[in-house]
DNA sequence: CGGGATCCAAACGGATACTG
DNA sequence: CAGTATCCGTTTGGATCCCG
């Protein structure tokens, strides 16, 4: 009985590591929304910080973003028409996940950089 | 001079996490690691383990895992040939990710749901 | 059992042009 | 500026067969 309750918190979690995954995973995902943090609200701003993304892509994120709860595209409809995406407060959500992810990315990149010293 | 200092810090968090993005980012990569760490070891094992996986895209996750130092192959030349894939302990290290992550998916399940019950 | 080789459809994504 | 539409090469990945 303890075996069978212990598997189904281990499937849950698998079930909450693959959404999280499918919503933050993305290639672009954390970046825009960094990109975001540092204060780029403007689509083309954007664009020119988030080295190597295209305006389709970009595109496809900020929607994927908007929907998930993390961004609101928000209209000046001025003249100009000013566009703007605002991070909400739920991206905070997110800290932990971020840090850890730089935290392990720091730490694996120290680890490629020894592993290559030794083969030279 | 603080600003550059700062956003040179960022530029770095964000190589780290986009160097962690790409060894874990993968649609399987995880899912993989802790089908290894449930305790299966064999290839067909593992491919029943992970739902939806294929043996080719298996495979390839498993050569990578391998070549970051996560998983080391094991063959016992016997009769029968024996593979086994074996976690190492460097897999480890990706323990805060993996728990930041399942308790923001399990967060975040919550307030989809809830998201849906107001639509009601 | 543990995969590799091949074929093929679908998805991804870049470049460019275009619109309001 | 803020995108969308179209075209099209590249990649991905499933299905299947095959081999030691």
């Amino acid at each position: 009985m303890e075996k069978t309750i212990s598997a189904e918190k281990c499937r849950n979690s698998i079930k909450a590591l693959e959404d999280a995954m499918y919503v933050i995973g993305g290639k672009w995902t954390l970046r825009v929304i960094i990109a975001l943090k540092d204060g780029h609200t403007r689509f083309n701003d954007l664009q020119r910080t988030i080295d190597g993304i295209s305006a389709k892509v970009l595109s496809g994120v900020l929607k994927d973003l908007e929907q998930n709860g993390f961004v609101r595209r928000k209209v000046d409809t001025g003249i100009p028409v000013v566009v703007e995406y605002e991070l909400l407060s739920y991206a905070d959500t997110l800290q932990d996940v971020l840090s850890a992810l730089v935290l392990w990315g720091e730490m694996h990149r120290e680890k490629v950089i020894k592993g290559e010293e030794e083969l030279v």
